[in-house]
DNA sequence: AAAATAATTCAATTTTCATTTACTTAACCG
DNA sequence: CGGTTAAGTAAATGAAAATTGAATTATTTT
């Protein structure tokens, strides 16, 4: 009934830590840039430069697969985190370093907040699975909240910061041009995604983190 | 060939207004639940109460439905910048007018967020398309200028403030937990859709801009 | 009131796409 | 080496979903 496989089929060299690499690195750029609904099984396997079934061999199913790409990606945002050494620094610094290296890794990364974006899309449905989320959040929120306290004691900083709402401004402020780059754009008739807007963008991103903890002459 | 339709089939009254307007409602929730390829066009039209095929009467296809969704999603926040007469406050009121309306209009209108999140997600497909989009910014901008300036003139803001990037920090403070709401409370082991995180977060946003246009002491 | 128009329905049709079946063969293990 | 395992391939399956065909009838027009 089956055609018999001819000798004429190119053949691929047997590499399963390649291959199952390659699948997980095309899986990562189709859903970043296509969301989950709009990533096609078969696309990633051509982008992988391997057999669509391979993807099932793997990775057992679309979901697990899309799943996969999570955990990578929170692990690489981890890792970021650990190597900031926020406490070696004076207050003032390690704010603006908090600030920029955020700023620069969203940048770079690309794929963090699409990926991100889909599965918040999706109510996220899978989050909740993925094991790097559960040992995040404390410590690097108590890191923080370290600088705040010393840049208070220094009277550098004013009283009662909150160090996870400053964060997710750091973040909000950081990420927000990079998830609507496409309806800013449009909106205000400009290029958000160009050098320059970003450049301009950063410096009033870091001005803006500094002059929200820097504390204020009293103002009795 | 075709079975004749039996009189017993029940008869929906004729009124192509609300039927179109019922579809587009529909649609609107659709799209902002599921984004574009999330969404599914006989879902729609069950929720709009009507069948499948009027969908593609009305509106062809499900690509310019979705135009049809967002164009209905922008004329929403434009009319929003209409009402707030930034010009008869007087600076810090203004911005704080601003900032609490943006901050409060993304809570409540929360396809707004939704369907932008989508229209990204796509590369900005469809959003060129839409007759809103183009007569928005410019005007709106020049208000906000317009009150920099003033603030600067009492002395009561700082000098050399961008609009532009005011207005979109503001957004982006006021959008991101909402649309990271899911790996935001996963990262953070916290509901960032609860009532009083929200309340805690609007305070925060609101001092944070304002923190970001006041002047400070002259620090020679 | 007859004819025309277009709103509406049900059931195809067609497309798209995740997943599987059935097979082939390279690489490793004794 | 011969045999087993698992890596890999091509093509089929089947379900979900977008789109369309063709008939029906409410409403409007003349």
């Amino acid at each position: 009934m089956r055609k018999s496989l001819s000798s004429a089929t190119p053949v691929r060299t047997r590499d399963p830590e390649r291959t199952k690499g390659q699948i997980l690195e095309a899986a990562l750029s189709e859903f970043a840039s296509n969301g989950f609904d709009g990533a096609k099984v078969h696309q990633i396997a051509q982008r992988a430069g391997c057999n669509a079934r391979l993807i099932y061999h793997y990775f057992e199913s679309k979901e697990r697969l899309y799943t996969a790409a999570l955990s990578r990606i929170y692990s690489e945002i981890r890792a970021r985190e650990d190597e900031l050494h926020l406490d070696t620094l004076p207050p003032e610094h390690a704010i603006k370093r908090l600030t920029e290296t955020t700023f620069d890794f969203f940048e770079s990364n690309t794929a963090f907040l699409a990926i991100t974006r889909s599965e918040n899309l999706l109510g996220g449905r899978f989050i909740a699975q993925v094991p790097e989320i559960q040992k995040m959040s404390t410590p690097f929120l108590d890191k923080i909240s370290d600088v705040l306290t010393r840049g208070h004691a220094e009277g550098a900083f004013r009283e009662g910061l909150d160090p996870l709402q400053l964060y997710v401004s750091i973040v909000a402020l950081s990420a927000h041009h990079i998830n609507a780059s496409h309806t800013l754009s449009a909106t205000f008739g400009c290029d958000v995604s160009g050098k320059e807007w970003r450049q301009h963008r950063r410096r009033h991103v870091v001005e803006m983190i500094r002059s929200a903890v820097t504390a204020v002459e009293s103002t009795l």
